[in-house]
DNA sequence: GTCTATACTTCGATAGAC
DNA sequence: GTCTATCGAAGTATAGAC
């Protein structure tokens, strides 16, 4: 029942021209945008003719998926590592604050809105992400003195996620009101956490902000 | 300069069958996602011909642009509602954390990372947005008691927006671990502070939860 | 194993008929 | 004021030549 999916033959994966075609495709999606990513511009963009695309890929959702795995897989090993070595909060928040993976993030959701085989892809590594991330934090939060029932990892977790993702977001746009005085406030509240890892030290900003 | 770009007939604003192809499109981009808003499928999701998006809207983008404004006008305006009354930080909160807003944002977003006329139109409103919303925001921290060099508004606004958005999006592509115990944290932390308006009362969670 | 010739589908857009 | 006939360009994909 699995066998007829259109059996014809498929380039090797550790073509050079093949990893042309993935990189031509990521810089596409990248400064473009998903739907610019179609057979023919991923070729142009690489100087290659547009079936080559379909000779190493069956289809046009292999290649997103390949572009995806690429960058999550990069990203979620930096963290594994930091995550076996120990971070402090200022690494973590530094590690998420890359507006080049926030634009990532928004291209792949919209491509999942509407290609199931997305969906499924980068909902098993959002889900694996989160695992990792949520035992580094949870760490970090606990050296820094921060109890678990005055802020749950998961929560800061996602308020850290959430804030990173709506600055990458807004700077894709052009749209910046307010981001210099909020990347200063995090800063300095980090700064000040990780530098005091004494039970009980709430939440409160650590002095005044010079600058 | 600006007069030659394509002078044919399109049809009036006030049409019914304008009107139609909106909302099609309005359905399509929530629940396919912005590249399956292409002609043919928006006049087949209304019931009527191809040519008929092309005579009522002069480009494609006219009428994303459309769908956009029409989205965001009805927004802003119950956010420019609020701020005149008045609103809490949990009623601030309950108009951020709407799922369907979510997925409008992020369709939006990528569209306009390869749309120009997109991205200036969101740039706009997102700047008009984060307006209304600050001075609600401030005037709702400051009832809640919170001081203004504890949580600067931007700040805080940024925070809940970000924390709104991520929670927004895992949904949308079925990733929820975490999400009600952050949505638990956030209400019992605002309504803590909205029910206590004494002056610094820091941002630590009253009592522990049930639940 | 690698690439090309080619088919078929869908898209946006316009000119002109009602 | 409203809708149809029609086009050229761009999209994905396959079969077969090197």
């Amino acid at each position: 029942m699995a066998t007829t999916p259109s059996a014809r033959r498929i380039g090797t994966k550790d073509s050079q021209t093949r990893a042309q075609l993935v990189d031509a495709a990521e810089r596409l999606m990248l400064e473009e945008g998903y739907a610019a990513v179609t057979s023919r511009k991923v070729a142009a963009a690489a100087g290659l003719k547009p079936q080559l695309v379909h000779y190493y890929f069956r289809a046009m959702d292999d290649l997103y998926v390949e572009v995806f795995r690429r960058q999550a897989e990069a990203n979620i090993s930096g963290f594994e590592q930091a995550v076996a070595e120990g971070v402090t909060l200022q690494q973590l928040w530094r590690m998420n604050a890359d507006a080049r993976a926030a634009v990532f993030t928004i291209e792949f959701v919209a491509l999942a809105n509407h290609r199931k085989a997305i969906k499924a892809e980068l909902a098993r590594f959002a889900e694996r992400f989160r695992a990792a991330q949520q035992t580094a934090f949870a760490s970090a939060l606990a050296a820094a003195g921060i109890d678990e029932d005055q802020l749950p990892p998961v929560v800061g977790l996602l308020l850290m996620t959430g804030l990173a993702q709506v600055l990458g977001l807004e700077q894709m746009i052009g749209v910046t009101t307010g981001h210099a005085e909020t990347k200063a406030f995090v800063d300095d509240l980090l700064a000040g956490l990780d530098v005091r890892p004494a039970k009980r030290s709430g939440l409160r900003r650590p002095g005044s902000r010079r600058r």
